[in-house]
DNA sequence: AACAATTACGGAATCCGTAAAAATT
DNA sequence: AATTTTTACGGATTCCGTAATTGTT
């Protein structure tokens, strides 16, 4: 039988060294340390170490073992979070996403929670069969026989300007027309961060990581600023009357300023997952 | 912390469906089975278990959880036979093939063991890196990037017939020419096996499991057999004088009769491996 | 009545820390 | 002298089995 105590002291001791660290590291008496090692040896049935009259030291052997207990310790690890994060999923929603437009139009219930970090692209797979998460938005198809990809819609990047700006008279806005201005934009909005910042020339941005705060600065400025189509459903922005906000939205006419945003989930929860994704797709604008 | 034999008791419950039945599964009594399904719970921080006055029943969570730990377990006990296969392999060649005749090239040394079973081409790979065996032939070439395939030399296969048989003046004789004959044949030479049954038309085949009551049937009858050019160097083929034999060897000249054998080993062991690979391939018939 | 799960209690195994010993640098 | 490993001893935890209890079929 494996004990795992006894495979944790294993890979700290490949990393310290001495059985002295070790017990240092674990918060345990050094002695402990010596009749750990000296069972893992008994139950393993091999020799694991060399010991010399003041030093002790792996084998090949015992290497090999540190290298494969350290493994295993890492894949207990991720089952125990796979499943917890499996039994919260039975109990709530956790919607991640790749960009923050679609979270706006996520109905606000005791059943659905949003998950603070930002998920990479790479990772929705991996998210989704750990149930980190059970629905992630992504502004890409998933390609994976476990997972369907649903297309919602577009999220549409408008910019706010000053009245009195060139161009806010017209219908709609290039990268190009902005170059040179200066806008207060939210830190966390994903890919578009690098999007304005790759294709507005000689733009200038001043992030803001707080909401109230930036709600502050464009309430008492003229400073350009972005939202989308999906902002007119944020619980922030419908706080706020047209006029105090004194802007005219222009939309952007630049191809990858309209995204496609889907919806990725487990072919196997689709079934309970289906009437919170059509009211999400029920309410997507225009 | 993780308890292996929490698992353990977790897996066999997802088995047998009751506590009474695991416990007795596990040849320990039914309270301890509660107690330490309890303390899994516990452990784990979900439950796992719906429980009615009489009867307990997996949640679905708990369903994953016994899923996953199986998982785990099973890792946990490969984990454990590479540690001990590796720590053989440190004082052992554990020597593995799919074909028996290069078995009687091995020197015969303390620091040599030949597996008792055969390898199936499929498994080579999984049992050089599980140090299952460290040396491995093939009558294939292995393409696998932690795997070096050398190409050792050819196995002949041979008929050794009664001299007053048909053919059995010929310098070479084909499958074909030995259609409807009985043969002695050892049960265990691999992919020989297939091949004569398959390639010799209405053929017999006396199977034999000994090697003794082979070589004695040989000796006290007729019957045509089949040998190669590697089983001169056969310790059993040796002792016998070609008087007591009284056959004549001809060479099988079918293409598939002629086996090209490889020996395979982890890259990362060459160095060791070398001479004995060396020497193996210098005793080669011609 | 038979079966299944839980709870209570005492014993046994084991894991830990303290203290002391042995050996090296 | 300082450091590191090992051994010895006593205490605490915990895991187990027996026995009794509760509830269902």
């Amino acid at each position: 039988m494996l004990d795992y105590y006894l495979l944790e002291q294993l890979t700290t001791f490949a990393q310290t060294g001495t059985l002295t660290k070790t017990a240092a590291a674990l918060n345990i008496t050094q002695p402990s340390v010596t009749r750990g090692m000296q069972k893992l040896e008994e139950d393993f049935g091999v020799q694991l170490f060399e010991r010399q009259a003041n030093r002790i030291k792996l084998t090949p052997t015992g290497e090999l073992a540190a290298r494969e207990a350290e493994q295993l310790l890492t894949a207990s690890q991720t089952m125990l979070t796979k499943i917890q994060n499996f039994d919260r999923s039975q109990h709530f929603t956790m919607i991640g996403t790749t960009v923050p437009g679609p979270l706006t139009l996520v109905p606000d219930r005791d059943d659905v929670q949003i998950a603070k970090e930002f998920i990479a692209i790479e990772q929705i797979s991996n998210a989704l069969t750990t149930a980190e998460a059970t629905l992630i938005f992504s502004d890409q198809e998933i390609l994976d026989t476990t997972i369907e990809s649903r297309y919602l819609g577009h999220e549409q990047l408008q910019v706010n300007l000053d009245q009195f700006t060139l161009f806010a008279s017209q219908p709609t806005v290039s990268f190009q027309d902005l170059a040179g201005m200066s806008f207060v934009v939210m830190r966390a909005i994903g890919p578009w961060s690098d999007m304005i910042k790759t294709d507005i020339p000689h733009a200038q941005f001043m992030y803001q990581d707080d909401r109230a705060a930036f709600i502050e600065i464009i309430k008492h400025s003229s400073l350009p600023f972005f939202t989308s189509n999906l902002s007119q459903k944020d619980a922030f922005f419908k706080q706020l009357s047209p006029q105090q906000l004194d802007r005219i939205t222009v939309p952007i006419n630049d191809p990858q300023a309209k995204m496609p945003i889907y919806v990725n989930y487990l072919k196997s929860q689709k079934r309970q997952l289906l009437p919170l994704i059509d009211e999400i797709s029920a309410n997507w604008p225009e």
